[in-house]
DNA sequence: TATAAATGCGCAAACGTTTGTTCTTATTAA
DNA sequence: TTAATAAGAACAAACGTTTGCGCATTTATA
C-alpha cells in the first residue's frame, strides 16, 4: 500500500538498462529500439510508474504553474475570475497556485515572495486596496517572472495589465442619470490609492462637463469600502449643501450598504434617492432596492484576457524591445429591473 | 534585470566556502561560526539570494502544497471554502494547488492524476455530482497521499470525510415551520440525481412523521433549480389540492426565484406564504423578502475541519491502526431577520 | 605535556529526471 | 574486405539544496 512511488531508476535497475534509456523510452525517443521501448513501457506500467512532476519541473527550471493572488477569494467577482483562470490553465496544462491577500499589503508582499520562491512561471495579481508600495514586484522582474496585473492595477509605467475601462462606464452611467433628470449626482468613491477610484472620478467629471454641467468636488466622497465607511460617506453627501438626488457607488457592496442605510434614515422618508453602481457580484439580482443600473465589468472576460497575455509573454522569448500589454475592456451599462 | 537568481553555489564560490557551509549558515546552524554565518548572510543579502523552493521541496520529498479539487469555483459555497482553506494553509506555510472539475468525472480523474504527479502532500476534494467510479483515489492511497473528502462525499468505507448533515437540518427547518403553526408544507426540491435532494426529502419526511403528521407526496416537487423551473414548481404546489402555507426550497437561489415570483401572483395577494431555505450564498443579506429561516451549511467550518483533519493526518506518522475520520457537521437553523 | 573533546568546515551523496556526449555494435557502401 | 555510417544504449553532468560523515584545527581536560 504505502510503497514509495516507482522511479525511473528502479525501472532501469530492474531491466538492466540505464536511466537515460528509460527516460527516452518513456518519451518514445527515436534512438531507442521499439523492442526496449515496449519492454520499458511495460514494466513502467507494472510498477505503476508515474513521473515525479516536481523532479521534472526542478530539472527543467519551468514549473508549469501560475501564481494567482487576489484580494478576496470569497468575493463573487474574484471567484468568477479564478474559475476562468483555472479553466484556461487547465487547457494549457498549467496548474494554479492560489493565494489571497485580504487586502493586506504585508501579506501580499509575503505571498509574492512565496510565489517567487516557488518559481511560478508567471503571476496574475490584483493588488490590495491599500497597497501603495510596489517594490516587491521588482523582485519578480529580477527573477524573470512575468506579472500581469489584473483588474486592480497599480499606477506604474512598465507593467502588463488587463483592466476594465471604468471611465467610459462612468460616463455612461452618469449620462444615464442625467437623462433621467438628475442634476445633483453624488459619488461614493473608493480610496484614493486605487486607480479604479481615479477612473470613476474621471468618468464622472467628464460626463458632467460633456453635458455642460459644472463639477462640484463636494459631491465626491472617498470611502474605505467598508459598511461603516459607506455610512459615513452617505451621511456626508446628504449633509452637503447641494443634496444629491442620485448617487453613484463604487461597487455593489457599497451600493447595498448605502441603500440599506438610506432606508433607515428618517431624513430620507419622503426623499427619492436613486442609486447606480459598478457591478461586481451577481447578488444584485436579489437585492431589496437595487441600484437602477450597473456597470458590468466582466470578470470572466478580464481573466481570460489576462491569461492570454500571460501565455503570450510566456511563449515569446525575451523580446528585445520591451513591450507592455495594456488591455482595456469596455465596461458596459446594464439596467437592473 | 533578468539575471538568473543567485544560488547557494554562487555564494559559496564568492566566499570560497563550500555550499554546505552556506546552507548551514543560512539556517543558523550551530556548527558554523558566527563570523562566517554573518559574512554569508551578508553576501546572501547583497546577491539578493532567495531559496529555490522547488529545489528544496524536491530535495526534501515534501512539497508543502495541498491539492484542492472542487466542482465549481465560482459558486459561493465553494469559493468560501477555498478562501478558508487558503487562509489555513497560509498559516501553516502551505500553498494550495487549485483545480475545478465542473462535475466532469473525466476531468476529475485527470486532475487527481495531476495532483499526484505534483506530489501534493494531501488532497481535499469535493467529488462531482455524477462521479460514480472512485478508482482514481486508490492511486493516491498507493502514493501515500492522504485524501480528505469534503462536503460531497462518495459512498466508500475507508475514507476520511467532512460533510454536513443535511437531514437533521431538514428536520429542524420543518420542525420550525410546524411550531409556527404550519400544517401544509411544500418542498421545492432539486433534481432526483442529487444526493442532496434525497437528504432534504428524507429530513422533510422524518420531521413530519416525528410530529405524527402524514406525509403527502404531492407536496414535494422536483425542479432543475433554474428560475423558470422554480416558477413551474411553485405553480404546481399552489395548484395542489392541499395548498401549502409554507414552502421549503432547495437553496437560496430557488428561494429568491420563488419569492420574487410569488409577489407577482394575484392569487397570493391576501395569502400568507412563508419560505425557508438551505443557505448557500451570502446574498441572503441583501434579499428583498428573505426566507424566514435558512439551514446554514457552514462552508467555512467544513473547510476548516477538513484542513484540521488533513494536517492531523500529515503530522501523525503512518499510524499502524488505520483510523478514518468521519466528521459530520450539523447543519443549523438560522433565522433571517 | 599528552590526550580528549569540541569546534568549524569541506566532501560527497542524495532527491528524480533530462540530455549532450561517447561508446559499442551492427549495418552498409566502396 | 575494409572503412564509413547508422543504430542503440550507456555515461555523466546538471538542476539547487540538504545532511551524514570525516577531517583539521583549536580548546579544554587530566
Amino acid at each position: 500500500m504505502s510503497t514509495k512511488p516507482a522511479t525511473i531508476k528502479e525501472i532501469a535497475k530492474r531491466l538492466n538498462v540505464s536511466p537515460s534509456t528509460v527516460s527516452r523510452a518513456l518519451h518514445s525517443h527515436p534512438s531507442i529500439s521499439t523492442a526496449t521501448t515496449e519492454k520499458i513501457k511495460q514494466t513502467a506500467k507494472e510498477l505503476k510508474y508515474e513521473p515525479n512532476e516536481r523532479a521534472i519541473l526542478f530539472q527543467k527550471g519551468k514549473t508549469y504553474t501560475i501564481g494567482v493572488i487576489l484580494p478576496e477569494l470569497a468575493e463573487a467577482f474574484f471567484s468568477t475570475a479564478v474559475s476562468t483562470i483555472e479553466d484556461l490553465a487547465y487547457r494549457k496544462n498549467y496548474t494554479i497556485l492560489l493565494a489571497q491577500s485580504h487586502d493586506d499589503e504585508e501579506r501580499e508582499k509575503l505571498l509574492v515572495q512565496k510565489m517567487k520562491n516557488h518559481r511560478v512561471d508567471g503571476l496574475i495579481i490584483s493588488v490590495g486596496k491599500t497597497t501603495t508600495n510596489f517594490d516587491h514586484f521588482n523582485l519578480l522582474n529580477h527573477y524573470n517572472i512575468p506579472v500581469v496585473f489584473f483588474d486592480r492595477i497599480p499606477p506604474l509605467k512598465d507593467i502588463h495589465s488587463v483592466a476594465c475601462n471604468i471611465e467610459t462606464g462612468s460616463i455612461a452611467i452618469v449620462d444615464y442619470l442625467l437623462k433621467r433628470g438628475h442634476r445633483t449626482i453624488g459619488l461614493i468613491n473608493g480610496p484614493h490609492s486605487l486607480t479604479a477610484s481615479g477612473q470613476r472620478k474621471e468618468g464622472y467629471i467628464k460626463a458632467l462637463l460633456k453635458n455642460r454641467l459644472k463639477f462640484d468636488p463636494s459631491l465626491i466622497v472617498n470611502c474605505d469600502l467598508s459598511e461603516t465607511g459607506t455610512k459615513a460617506a452617505l451621511d456626508q453627501l446628504l449633509a452637503n449643501s447641494r443634496k444629491p438626488t442620485a448617487i453613484v457607488t463604487f461597487n455593489d457592496y457599497v451600493s447595498a450598504f448605502a441603500i440599506k442605510y438610506a432606508k433607515t434614515l428618517d431624513s430620507l422618508k419622503d426623499y427619492k434617492l436613486d442609486f447606480v453602481s459598478y457591478a461586481n457580484t451577481p447578488m444584485i439580482n436579489f437585492m431589496e432596492n437595487k441600484p437602477l443600473a450597473s456597470i458590468e465589468q466582466f470578470p470572466a472576460t478580464q481573466a481570460q484576457r489576462a491569461m492570454d497575455v500571460l501565455f503570450d509573454i510566456l511563449n515569446t522569448e525575451h523580446q528585445e524591445a520591451q513591450f507592455y500589454y495594456k488591455i482595456v475592456i469596455d465596461a458596459e451599462l446594464v439596467e437592473n429591473n
